[in-house]
DNA sequence: GTCGCTGCAAAACGTTTGCATTTAG
DNA sequence: CTAAATGCAAACGTTTTGCAGCGAC
C-alpha cells in the first residue's frame, strides 16, 4: 500500500491539472506544480499538513494557504477527492482512486482497508438512476 | 421527509438515553432532556445549531457546550450517528435511521436525498466479512 | 504591464475545555 | 452533602481571507 505512482501516470495528471489551469485561464505557478506533482505521487490518503511537508522539502518557502487553494483547485477539476473520516483531519486522495474502491475502517485501530465489488458499483448506479441521478462521485465506508 | 416523529417512539428513545445514563451513573438534568427529545422528534440531518436553536425554544439559558456534550453522550450509546457531508457543520441523525438508508447527495444545490437498497447491503456484509470485518456502521454516499 | 498568485499573519469557523456556580442523586 | 452538569468565555486546531509584493503570461 502506498507504493509510488508510475511516473507515466503522474505526468497524464499533471497534463489534466494544466489543461484544467488554462480552460479556467488561471496560471501554472512552480508551487502549484510541486504541490500536485507532490499529491498524484502518493497514493492513499494525504493531509493537508502532510502534502505540505512533502511540498517544502522541494521548496521551503511553500505556505499554508497555498496548499489549501491548490487542492481547492484540483478537488474543482476532479483529480482530487477529500474524506473525512471519523475524526480529525481531513484527508484527500486522487479521484481516479475514489472511483475504484472504497473504505472498511477499524473502529478500534483506525486502519483502514481499501475494498472493491463491481456488484455494489452495478447496483448503487442503477439505484441512482432511479432518482434521475448521475453518479459523479461516492463514498462508501464500513465501520467495523 | 422530515415529519414529526411518533410520540411513543421519542419516548422510547427517550428511555433508552435514560437507562444509559444511570448505567454509566450519569445525571438526567433538565437540559440533557430538552436537547435529547428535541433531537428525538426531528427527523432527518441536524446540525448542532439547528439543534441548539429547537433546545434554546424550551430553554433560552442552554449553552453551546451542553449540546455538543449531549450529542456526545447519545453517540456514545448509538443513539445518535455523526455524518460529515462534503463541506460545512457536522451533521447528526439518529442511529436507528442511518441504518436503514443511505444518501444520494446533490453537487448543485446540496439537497440530500435518503435511499436504500437490499443487495448493496447484503453485498457489502458479504465483502466485509470476507476480510475479517463485523460491520457495525456505515456510511454510503452518491454525489451527482 | 496586467492581473493572478504567493506568503504571511490575522481572522473566522466549528468544537472543546477550564472554571465558578448550580443541581441531581 | 457530594459529585457531576451547566453556562460562559477563553482556548484550540483547522481552514479562509486581506493584502503587499512577486511572477506568469
Amino acid at each position: 500500500m502506498d507504493r509510488a505512482r508510475d511516473e507515466r501516470d503522474v505526468d497524464t495528471l499533471m497534463g489534466q491539472f494544466h489543461e484544467y489551469l488554462s480552460k479556467k485561464q488561471l496560471k501554472s505557478t512552480r508551487q502549484r506544480d510541486v504541490i500536485a506533482r507532490q499529491f498524484f505521487m502518493s497514493e492513499g490518503h494525504l493531509s493537508i499538513e502532510e502534502l505540505l511537508a512533502l511540498s517544502r522539502k522541494e521548496n521551503p518557502r511553500i505556505g499554508y494557504a497555498t496548499v489549501y487553494r491548490t487542492l481547492k483547485l484540483l478537488t474543482e477539476c476532479g483529480l482530487a477527492a477529500m474524506r473525512r473520516f471519523g475524526e480529525g483531519q481531513t484527508m484527500y486522495e486522487t479521484a481516479g482512486d475514489s472511483a475504484h474502491h472504497d473504505h472498511l475502517i477499524c473502529v478500534e485501530c483506525g486502519h483502514v482497508l481499501e475494498f472493491h465489488s463491481e456488484a455494489i458499483e452495478r447496483e448503487q448506479d442503477r439505484v441512482a438512476r432511479s432518482f434521475g441521478f448521475n453518479v459523479i462521485r461516492h463514498r462508501h465506508e464500513l465501520y467495523g
